[in-house]
DNA sequence: CTGTAGCAAGAATTTTTATGCAGGGAGAGC
DNA sequence: GCTCTCCCTGCATAAAAATTCTTGCTACAG
């Protein structure tokens, strides 16, 4: 009786407040009440529904699916792009668009910056950073060598500088190979002051960008030479590896996956990236979707770029392990 | 291209913010801007319709109803109540229960409340009302001097008495009729010191609860007794009056109506009236839905507590003047 | 090139909003 | 009928949000 009463004056303050965008003091002097009391009327019309506030997501964006990543698999963030098809090209510049947005917008001041070379989708990504003033970011790091293949080699290089002009750093290289021949071999790249001093930036990223690697011989890795031996392959694959950051492996649960292999790789460690403050990963596709499922479970990610039919991939069913 | 990017931020930004109930700086902290940055892509979020606040109104309230009277008639507050039917009786009941929820709402400490006696719709808001803090009002004045009939006369000082009563206030009375036999009588009657006194409050007055009365003769003039003379009464017609509020009487544009009677009347000017802070003017049903029209159209009103029919009416297309 | 207008972003500041008291009933239970 | 508890309000103040100011760049014209 009397609540209807109570109520329509609720719904006139919140009409005065949302709808006329009045001041919560200027409410209060027009109809004679304390802020305080409008205050709190506000609040009580949003507790009784007579406000609802509805967000429409803007078409091309996919709130729902990075929320589902988000709370599937403890995620910071997710970002998830429209795609006009499930074919790599496609998501590489869709994802690339995505990340160099972000990271943007996200860039702190006096940042150093992580960067996996090796990804294509990394490499669209620098092709859509606008030029930010010099010494935004302090320095871009290459966080893992170059390929055997020379003109790889050189792609790593370039995608490192541009990135660090792009961003106003400093580059800091790492001129070795990213699977080192043997271990003394390694011991003997690491020797090289210039390696050292990158390395040694490693414990001081705090921004990496990776891109997740599928263990089975993608193009990328096929391309990049027979890095691995057939040997490597199967103890890899054996000890249950899904995929690789940084060719640091992990199986399908997000497990970190140790081989032999972990000591001639010229890269930063997965210790290391897991200090790192923000780690953002670019990856899409249906041939890495379980890559990526281990990887979102080694926790070490706090930002997933990635493409609608992977985010939707991601989150059906849970993979059942025969 | 990039836009889509843009507002993918910003949709999880007002995701956060409405959805999660997380601080701007909290979420400035998470996606490493600033909260000023943050504020700006809420507001951005509200012009690009990505955020929309709706207000749904309770059942029994008709803030479209207020808005249009608000809109229409240049009135600061209007409050539409529901009624089951048409009929004077529920109209009243409703309007009198509104009006004292809004009365008790927002009624000041230190007010001096002026109350024009003699309608039915003021009784069943008084009869609502409940008990205020002793000094919680200062003054409760008579604004209008009973009707000829004593029974009327009693029930006016009852109704000023029993406000005062309620809102913690001294009462005021004007112990007169409302119409004088006479110009001379009327001055006669000024003698009386606490006439005076109570008259010379009518300036002070805050906040004046008026009913609005219809010309012609209604259930409550006529029960008063004929204090108009038939002469007086097309006088008054013949002038155009439509209604009158403290027996002050204008025509359906809302301009002043004087005539000889005015001389007689006992009651609170129109003056004094316009320079009262609040007037809460209660009124509905059919017959008086003019008066009502007439009465907004002077401008004097600031609140307006009526029923969904008469608003309705009221919002109908302008009456044809012949 | 150099000058100038026009943005855009963050830090600082102001403005606006929310909330922790404290006082004063109203209503329940004894 | 009386006490106790709970709730409501306003004031004062803390917290949060918006805005102003400043800086540093971009883009365009001369």
């Amino acid at each position: 009786m009397a609540r209807v009463n109570e109520l329509r004056l609720i719904t006139r303050v919140a009409q005065m407040y949302y709808t006329e965008g009045r001041r919560q003091a200027e409410i209060a002097r027009h109809l004679r009440i304390s802020q305080a009391t409008v205050s709190r009327m506000l609040k009580k019309a949003q507790q009784e529904e007579i406000v609802r506030t509805t967000i429409v997501a803007p078409t091309g964006t996919f709130p729902e699916l990075e929320t589902g990543l988000r709370e599937t698999y403890g995620l910071p963030e997710a970002i998830v792009v429209e795609c006009a098809e499930d074919s790599p090209g496609s998501i590489m510049a869709r994802i690339g668009e995505a990340a160099a947005h972000f990271l943007e917008a996200t860039l702190q001041s006096g940042e150093i910056i992580g960067v996996s070379s090796w990804s294509e989708t990394i490499l669209k990504m620098v092709d859509n950073i606008h030029p930010m003033p010099a010494g935004k970011a302090k320095y871009v790091v290459q966080t893992l060598g170059g390929m055997g293949d020379p003109t790889v080699q050189t792609h790593a290089t370039q995608l490192t500088t541009r990135l660090a002009r792009l961003t106003g750093a400093e580059p800091r290289l790492l001129s070795a190979p990213g699977v080192a021949q043997s271990r003394e071999a390694k011991l003997v790249l690491l020797g090289d002051t210039y390696v050292r001093e990158t390395m040694e930036l490693f414990s001081k990223i705090t921004l990496s960008i990776v891109g997740i690697g599928a263990i089975e011989p993608s193009s990328m890795l096929a391309r990049s030479g027979n890095v691995f031996t057939p040997n490597e392959l199967s103890d890899l694959t054996d000890a249950g590896a899904i995929g690789d950051m940084c060719l640091r492996f992990f199986d399908l649960d997000g497990n970190i996956v140790k081989t032999p292999l972990d000591d001639r790789v010229i890269g930063m460690p997965m210790e290391d990236l897991t200090n790192v403050d923000r780690v953002i990963a670019l990856a899409g596709g249906k041939a890495k979707t379980e890559s990526i499922r281990g990887a979102l479970r080694t926790g070490t990610v706090d930002v997933l770029v990635t493409d609608e039919f992977t985010a939707r991939r991601l989150l059906e069913a849970r993979t059942t392990i025969p």
